[in-house]
DNA sequence: GCTAGTTTCGGAACATGTTCGAAAACTCTG
DNA sequence: CAGAGTTTTCGAACATGTTCCGAAACTAGC
């Protein structure tokens, strides 16, 4: 994909017919980024990013499709700065690592859980991120994977961490007025314990792993069921 | 959670105090259910729900807290009328037809993806789908893990199945006018191959398995995984 | 320099979810 | 029966993302 692939309209800047444009789409990024930082990420609006571009908010329209076109160039900014590893040698650790790695970027981002939903999101993520991608396929292809045996981990442990951000974003406190139980864990917040028994007999004993590690403890099973799987298909 | 629950000022019917309710919540439930028969679930709106009970809209605010509050009403329904399986007696089995039980009935739920992300979705469920989470929780005790174990396995089975639930919902064809790579496969559609050797190595043998068999064989990895992990911690 | 084509710009408008404030209808207490 | 308290009802309004349609500004070709 091309880097300005998601805007709408906008020709290459080279050789332009038509009105000449006040707005760029670096300016675009700049003021998003100067309301975010200014305002706090909540208050980042197409009008309000209209207003601090000095233009009209249906203009805006013309530089990006969307919001959604939008957040997804700011996340593939925000990927830039953050998403960079050593990947280590031992193909097993390096598909972890991976994974890990996107999750984290993902995980600090205020709009992940709602930009994912987006159609079509793989196929819109930018440089760093595509390269996770493809560590991942090929640290299955040298755990002995067929490359269609390593598309379907990428995909399985896809879901997974899709998941785990939607849910990891949405046990915030974004209601206050909510009824909630106090379990120390905001997972099962809410949830009725008399009728979850086993659930109850926990009682305060909830894992005392912070959310990171839960997911980095559960892909780390997840891969090796995958990988063992795989395997056995293999005969 | 009491029925009605969910209804922010509503008290019970009996002993009430003040004007006397002209519309009561089963018969939003179903207002609803024949705008979604008769339009099509598009056309739920909260003030065509309005027009269709004769109120105003805002009246309507008064019996239903949000419109996520009207999904999750409408999802527990959904589930009561969908949601009933023969759980096997081999609890690892058992594990994966309650998880692939609750997946399959959001799956065919048009707002799965969006009350997915509701703020304490888990506790707000009805009575069909909290059985499956009981089950799958005693399923792990069944096979060896403690409690505390089994509440992570289901955790980490929840995070898989609503990433699998959220990509499914949005690989459907919301926009068409974004550019796609024809694959034969949905979920990397858009994905610029040229910058993926391992994907673009596959051609056109994409797996053949529907998505939903693709879900039910990747959690069975993952319990495989989830198990061995705990029975190895329990050492 | 004029026309045609192309691009950017923006005010008005629409549908959406949601809140505000006031009025109406009812029960209970005195 | 009168007032207090409570609940339901709803029109008006707000902020949001988004589209319509026309006007403005520019290049290319004649």
């Amino acid at each position: 994909m091309r880097d300005d692939d998601c805007v709408s309209t906008s020709p290459a800047s080279r050789g332009r017919i038509g009105r000449p444009p006040v707005t760029t789409r670096a300016q675009i990024l700049a003021a998003a980024r100067r309301i975010i930082d200014r305002d706090g990420w909540e208050k980042l609006t197409v009008r309000r990013l209209a207003a601090e571009l000095g233009i009209g908010g249906t203009t805006l329209y013309h530089h990006v499709r969307d919001r959604e076109d939008l957040l997804i160039q700011l996340l593939n900014e925000h990927a830039k700065r953050t998403l960079s590893v050593e990947l280590p040698a031992e193909p097993r650790d390096r598909i972890v690592a991976a994974a890990v790695a996107i999750h984290d970027s993902l995980a600090a981002w205020p709009w992940a859980a709602e930009v994912l939903t987006s159609d079509g999101f793989l196929g819109r993520l930018g440089e760093p991120a595509v390269s996770m991608v493809e560590a991942i396929v090929a640290g299955a292809v040298e755990c002995g994977c067929t490359v269609e045996q390593g598309v379907d981990i990428f995909r399985n442990i896809w879901y997974y961490t899709a998941g785990e951000i939607l849910v990891r974003a949405h046990s915030g406190q974004r209601r206050a007025d909510r009824p909630r139980v106090a379990v120390g864990d905001t997972f099962f917040r809410g949830v009725d314990l008399s009728r979850l028994p086993r659930l109850a007999a926990i009682g305060d004993r909830w894992p005392t792993l912070a959310a990171r590690d839960i997911y980095a403890q559960g892909l780390r099973a997840f891969v090796n069921g995958l990988l063992d799987q795989a395997r056995s298909a293999a005969r």
